[in-house]
RNA sequence: GCCCGGGUGGCGGAAUUGGUAGACGCAAGGGAUUUAAAAUCCCUCGGUCGCAAGGCUGUACCGGUUCGAGUCCGGUCCCGGGCACCA
């Protein structure tokens, strides 16, 4: 293939050797060490796009740089492969959503081999397949014995156009994640895991995760919400029963007037006087049909209703009335909130609305509050007042005591308390994988037993886009034994989410083939944790949780011996054209599919890893690429054209080597040992390439014509390059190999090592500053001592105009790199 | 409001530990080659003054520490992201 580099014929040529070879396959040999290089895998929309081209060109950079270092690695590649999207696509073209995503898959793999991705193809795997899902109903029966997967009646947020269930995760600014539609609360059984039992750990263990950006981890931290404070009870006047609260400000206990519950809370009702009845259930009904996002707004009308009832404030004996408000949230802490309205705004605000007292209990030392003329809540530090044996403390060891005197009164209790709800993972969808379970009359809720699993998705469900859940409507699924008495019992048809699929194929990839349980522990042991996981921000809260929680249920179901799945974690930014994301709408895609057909791979994946550093925005420029396309065109030419020059060169003999010679190959062995460094502990591809193609500028400025001796260094330099460049544009690199003379595939030949005295000056640039300011460059010998470099530095030529008139105070010296003078 | 990032040429970005600001690439301008164009090669390319040598100035803004600050400290402004009636 000499003359014109042409990428296609290239590329065909290579991709059909790494195919025939295999050379990608990962195989445990626990006498190598094991990398484990994991992208997120995608959703097999149809097609690839450019944030799919980044992600996995990043990683299989990583991925060729850890093999050809030595590395075992394993590089595996699969498709998350439930999900709404088929079954919309079934609906509109009135076909099945199994169909759809094996083609999207088979196209989309196709796309991908097209890019020369190095992945151990036979361990793909498809969320969608029974041999895949049916591990996972495994999972869900053993989480359900240990109390880990539960059903429970709850509002829950809905999606009416997906017509589904959400978590809250799952929820953004209100809106559905995937639709972007507004997100109803509705009343519903539903099935939830209860990730709340490892919330503590999921936070302790954000602080031992030093491979993963802090971002994430406050994002995740943020996400869990613990809170330290109390759980106090209020009776009832006239009842038996208690109000529970909780509390982060039991400071302020003495201040709370009046009691708020959420409109949802179990006793909104039963507190309801009858004379109340109907202006409360009228108030409920209201607050129900408010979408969750305008309820939560900043502006949003603080409103409320009295249920005609009255608590006791248990440290001061005062009434306290009940009111049902709109701003308190069922789902935190214990949906009733004690009302403070001197010290908390937003109680302060209802209690002007609605006319309610005001005691001041924390007095500031600034200006002194009165409750008549206050106009907003005090929320500072200060010194108690009107509380009892407390007054006079500070408030924050209030805090403390209060705690403390509850406790030992039985009031109530010091607890801490999270933001974290337990996942909700029903979907009334058909195209996820069947919750295991049969809902019997007389038995009520049974497990599928385990000899009869796979629970097998039916195929001949009709696709209408009405009536809800598809699968609710094939009776042949639906109806079935009980398991238990035998009567004719109805199967659960909720599925569920597809982020439980992806939460633990990390560790299905790790014996995919496995037919006797999820995971072969053995080989688990020894490829997880994954080292180094590579995908979008967009999943700090989401996809990255539920992975962490479900490794957590893995491990304490004896899975695995792990405590967390991903050691380090590189969250790579968007692709940006014309100032915004890619996206249909905006009409800025570049397809991946015309740009290897016009470039080939090796250009689309240099220009990815060249434009940005990945952890940053990547901003897609045309140009970019063809300057891309141009450099690899440039090596193209240099390795072919001087081939003549060196095809037949001499071993290298270092003492013979001229000046011009040593020059080149100090080059060379610098550039290696940057681009070593940018991949080893930075991630910084954009320098490293920057560094192969200043090396390249180097070399075609070199001119071994006249130097024949210099053949050798020549030929060093161009392997180099080739191998250095053999990681982001493995193609490419792979023909030149061939065209240097080597018939056994770059991917064989082992990362270039660089020799540090090849690599070091023989000759200096020192920067001459006369206070602080560059005035003269000098060069001196490597050997060259302080005082000889000062001097030579206070007698250049062009830094002694600096210093006439003036006496030299101070000569600093950062020895091999400047030397500033400080003169007055 | 709170918590993270970030602000460097016309653009993407580099400067790794406080030590030459602008590597590498794109765009632009000029030249060579060509009947012409594309491609390729060479040169210039932060601002400003200067014929030039060179000077001054410059990393959002103000101040500080230091022999020396894009980098450290204090304050201000702007942009991006996350969280938020969280009791």
């Amino acid at each position: 293939m000499e003359g014109k580099y042409v990428p296609k014929s290239v590329e065909e040529k290579w991709q059909a050797v790494w195919s025939a070879t295999k050379c990608f396959g990962a195989v445990e040999d626990t006498a190598r060490q094991k990398y484990y290089l994991l992208e997120m895998f995608p959703y097999p929309s149809g097609r690839i796009h450019m944030g799919h081209v980044r992600n996995y060109s990043i990683g299989d950079v990583m991925a060729r740089f850890k093999r050809m270092k030595g590395f075992n690695v394993l590089h595996p590649m699969g498709w998350d492969a439930f999900g709404m999207p088929a079954e919309n696509a079934a609906i509109q073209n009135k076909s099945h959503p199994a169909k759809w995503t094996y083609e999207n898959i088979d196209y989309m793999r196709s796309q991908l081999k097209k890019m020369g991705l190095s992945y151990d193809w036979d361990r793909e795997l498809a969320t969608c397949d029974v041999e895949y899902y049916k591990w996972e109903q495994l999972i869900f029966l053993q989480m359900y014995k240990r109390g880990l997967a539960y059903k429970k009646n709850s509002f829950v947020n809905w999606c009416p156009k997906c017509e589904t269930v959400l978590a809250n995760e799952q929820v953004e600014e209100g809106c559905c994640w995937r639709c972007d539609s507004e997100v109803a609360l509705k009343e519903l059984d539903q099935w939830f895991f209860r990730i709340t039992d490892y919330a503590e750990e999921l936070l302790d263990y954000t602080h031992k995760l030093p491979g993963w950006p802090e971002r994430v981890l406050v994002m995740q931290r943020n996400w869990i919400g613990k809170s330290f404070g109390c759980e106090i009870d209020f009776p009832v006047e006239g009842k038996s029963d208690r109000i529970k609260v909780f509390t982060t400000r039991q400071d302020t206990l003495y201040g709370a007037t009046f009691m708020s519950l959420a409109p949802e809370h179990p006793m909104a009702l039963e507190l309801t006087v009858p004379e109340n009845r109907a202006e409360v259930e009228e108030f409920i009904e209201k607050v129900k049909k408010t979408e969750k996002s305008k309820r939560s707004a900043e502006d949003f009308e603080k409103e409320g209703v009295f249920t005609g009832s009255y608590c006791t404030n248990p440290v001061t004996n005062s009434r306290m009335p009940v009111y049902l408000a709109n701003f308190v949230l069922t789902d935190y802490g214990t949906g009733a909130v004690m009302a403070v309205p001197t010290h908390d705004q937003r109680d302060f605000e209802f209690a002007r609305k609605y006319s309610l007292p005001l005691q001041v209990v924390i007095q500031s030392e600034g200006e002194k509050l009165d409750p008549a003329t206050m106009e907003a809540a005090f929320t500072g530090e200060g010194i108690m007042v009107n509380s009892g044996l407390f007054d006079g403390m500070r408030s924050g060891d209030a805090k403390e005591k209060i705690a403390d005197f509850l406790e030992k009164k039985g009031l109530g209790k010091k607890t801490v308390n999270f933001r974290l709800r337990d996942w909700g993972i029903s979907r009334q969808r058909y195209w996820g994988n069947p919750i295991p379970m049969i809902n019997c009359d007389l038995c009520g809720v049974v497990p599928v037993p385990e000899k009869d699993l796979p629970v097998v998705l039916p195929k001949d469900a009709r696709f209408t886009g009405e009536g809800g859940n598809p699968l609710a409507m094939v009776d042949d699924f639906v109806n079935v034994a009980c398991p238990q008495c035998g009567e004719l019992a109805r199967r659960e048809t909720d599925t569920m989410d597809t982020f439980v699929q992806s939460s633990w194929y990390f560790l299905r990839y790790c014996s995919p083939d496995f037919a006797a349980g999820p995971i072969d522990k053995a080989r688990a042991e020894y490829w997880m944790s994954v080292d180094q996981y590579i995908g979008g921000i967009e999943h700090a809260v989401l996809h990255l949780l539920y992975a962490r929680f479900f490794t957590k249920v893995m491990r304490d179901l004896g899975y695995c011996a792990i405590d967390e799945p991903f050691t380090n974690l590189l969250t790579q930014g968007m692709v940006i054209k014309d100032g915004a994301k890619m996206s249909k709408s905006k009409g800025n895609v570049v397809d991946p599919d015309a740009l290897i057909q016009r470039f080939g791979a090796d250009t689309a994946r240099l220009f990815s890893l060249f434009a940005a550093p990945p952890e940053k925005d990547l901003d897609w420029s045309d140009q970019g690429v063809e300057g891309g396309f141009r450099f690899l065109n440039r090596v193209w030419k240099l390795v072919h054209g001087t081939l003549p020059l060196h095809v037949h060169a001499a071993p290298l003999d270092t003492a013979a080597l001229s000046e011009e010679g040593r020059g080149l190959r100090r080059a060379v062995h610098k550039t290696i040992r940057k681009v070593t460094e940018d991949l080893d502990e930075r991630f910084h591809f954009n320098t490293a390439i920057a560094a192969i193609m200043e090396l390249v500028n180097t070399l075609q400025a070199f001119e071994p014509k006249n130097h024949p001796v210099n053949a050798p260094v020549l030929k060093e330099a161009l392997e180099s390059v080739v191998l250095l460049l053999a990681p982001f544009v493995p193609h490419v690199a792979a023909e030149l190999w061939e065209a240097l003379g080597h018939g056994d595939g770059v991917e064989q030949a082992g990362w270039p090592p660089f020799d540090p005295s090849v690599a070091a000056d023989e000759e200096l640039l020192v920067v001459v500053q006369v206070n602080g300011k560059l005035r003269g460059k000098i060069t001196v010998p490597v050997s060259a001592g302080e005082s000889e470099v000062k001097d030579a530095a206070l007698t250049d030529v062009r830094v002694k105009p600096f210093l006439e008139g003036k006496s030299v105070r101070k000569i600093i010296y950062v020895p091999g790199k400047l030397v500033n003078i400080v003169a007055g």
